[in-house]
DNA sequence: TATGAATGAGCCTTCATTCAT
DNA sequence: TATGAATGAAGGCTCATTCAT
């Protein structure tokens, strides 16, 4: 990779970075592309050599901060079956990733108020990413290997999926940020419960 | 009610449906205050005796619309049980409700765009509303005359509600707008089972 | 008239007057609407009450100065009637208002550049001014008083009358600002000889 | 004409006609140099290498386009002449031309809008043509060879020639494009009694 | 209560031009 | 000679908001 080519990878990031961090603090409305330009140490027009405008910049940013919530979660998956003697269930596994991206939604509210309802962008979206990360692993092919390890068959694997992280996402949205129908507290044994019923439902027996 | 207070009303109105009119065809963020004005026949200035902005507009509107839709499906609910000679159960009217209000997102796609992912509001959201009607009949009201009709009995019936609101909602905005994670058609009876999945587990046995 | 009434057209003829000063001295594709706005003594945004763009306030202020350029031309015809005892010809007439045109735009090059070729909006394009001036006299309706109070009659009067500000126009643009085919001195008198050659071939014998 | 040389005037050829296309399609100002550049297939920094800026590779083309005409017309009136037995006279001769191009302007009316007032550029400005073409003839010398095959003498034929040229381009301009004074149809036979007019004004007797 | 002209900050965006490669 | 990423000044224009009427 040429010099340039970095450079330019490398202001990538910077703008990346600067606007994650003017999104979440003044909000994306609030943030003009000027602030995100000096933030980054680029020149206004530099900006669009890169993004078309602002809310192409904002889509890539929550499918990026979404999609890396998960690729955390199975990385923290991962550990937790190689301390273990024991084979997981499916429905553990997943519940597992569910449980991790809420705490981390919860200790990070403004990410949560970045990604708002659109959490699911992470593993459905279909996104032309330029340059973000190279090594980008998809949460899709990795759930699909957990099904394929799993004894158990599932109808619409993958509806079941979406409207699991629907729920979660919207359910945890207003309950961590308003309080809305509860506090998170009341409302997650709820959750579970509901995302248990749910991955039972689709189980085929 | 005076022929002033009247006028008042009138006025209100007009502004409120110009806007819904301007949001819905061109989106909120193209629509200005000024463009509200003249279809409403209004003067600019008079637009702030009855909003603070914008966005108070939208979510008084949100919420109008949300709610709208309850009502709408409540009453229709009325009728079918008015009509039938055996009592329904709980998971039915609800499940009616439902379906009730997919159908009409999805004859309405530019209603639920507008909605967004913000359906519970018509249900949850506490809102100062001024004059857009006076006999709001609130849903949650129906909802728990629905539930002490029925024998069984339901562990967190409101957090389920909001849940199930929630699950639909998100679901439905991305299946019929986006055809993700399929289209509404395929995803339809997959959110069906599954809602009534929720309702069973959290009945109390 | 109201004292608000006023003050709109004041500003106006302020932002008029400060146009064609900018336009005049540094050219109108380098006078910004910023710097218009900032030498009438009125905000940016009110600018944009008044004319849609730049173009539309310099096609009307070209408009304004050649007609006005006619109505003063027709002034001094009358009075130089008036100072005469026997009738003027209409080919007198003519060449008496060509003549003086031409000697105020020599006198004014900043005028004729501004102008350039088109002179001739100040007779033949229909405006919709606004408020430039509430007593606007058409210089074509001079003309067909001339042409009626002359013995002699011409074939298709509009379309000699356009060809020879034309031809006016235009040489006198090239030869006074860039002495192109030659300088005004030379090529006034072959000028003046085509003209009264023009009108005479237009005259029905 | 080594290789490197042929590659230059090729992409220079290259981007005269893009550039010619755009000016005509959008209009000179809405045209950037980077869209001349890309449709050329140059890069950005290569534009200037060929010329200083937008206006000097217009005014090129202006002059290049409208010289073209009066050649073409030069061409076309030779092959009339050589068809003939008996000879043309210098008015004919003149009279050809203007009719040659003003159809020629009347079927292209993009190219009409392009060379706007400018006509006369074509045969009198004193240009620093860099390589658009090699053997430019110029139409003045042919106009004089016209005047010595003709018995009849005249008066400053140039700046005969100048104001018949400004006289045909305007009233050409404001027929076709905007049927002002009147639709062409009208206004030719009036312009050709006035054209074949000032020649006559000029002979000498 | 209603008006709508005026405001002017601030936005997005373009673009000619440069210069390291 | 050719490139095209980067620049950053500058421009047009919008718009929420105010306030005298």
């Amino acid at each position: 990779m040429g010099k340039a080519e970095l450079n330019k990878i490398k202001k990538l990031n910077m703008i990346l970075d600067s606007a994650f961090d003017l999104f979440t603090s003044k909000g994306v409305e609030n943030t003009s592309i000027a602030e995100i330009s000096e933030q980054s140490g680029v020149a206004k027009g530099t900006f669009y050599l890169y993004f078309r405008d602002k809310h192409e910049l904002r889509n890539r940013l929550v499918y990026h901060k979404s999609s890396t919530l998960f690729k955390e979660a199975s990385a923290a998956l991962d550990q937790v079956i190689a301390c273990k003697s024991t084979p997981m269930s499916f429905e553990d596994k997943l519940i597992f990733i569910i449980d991790f991206v809420i705490n981390k939604l919860e200790d990070n509210k403004i990410l949560l108020a970045f990604i708002s309802k659109n959490l699911s962008w992470g593993v459905f979206k279909k996104e032309p990413i330029n340059a973000v990360s190279d090594s980008e692993v998809d949460f899709k092919e990795i759930y699909y290997k957990m099904l394929t390890e799993e004894e158990k068959k599932f109808k619409e694997p993958e509806i079941m999926l979406f409207m699991i992280i629907e729920l979660v996402n919207s359910t945890a949205h207003s309950a961590i940020l308003y309080n809305e129908p509860a506090d998170m507290e009341t409302v997650k044994p709820c959750l579970f419960d509901t995302v248990r019923a749910i991955i039972k439902e689709h189980e085929i027996k």
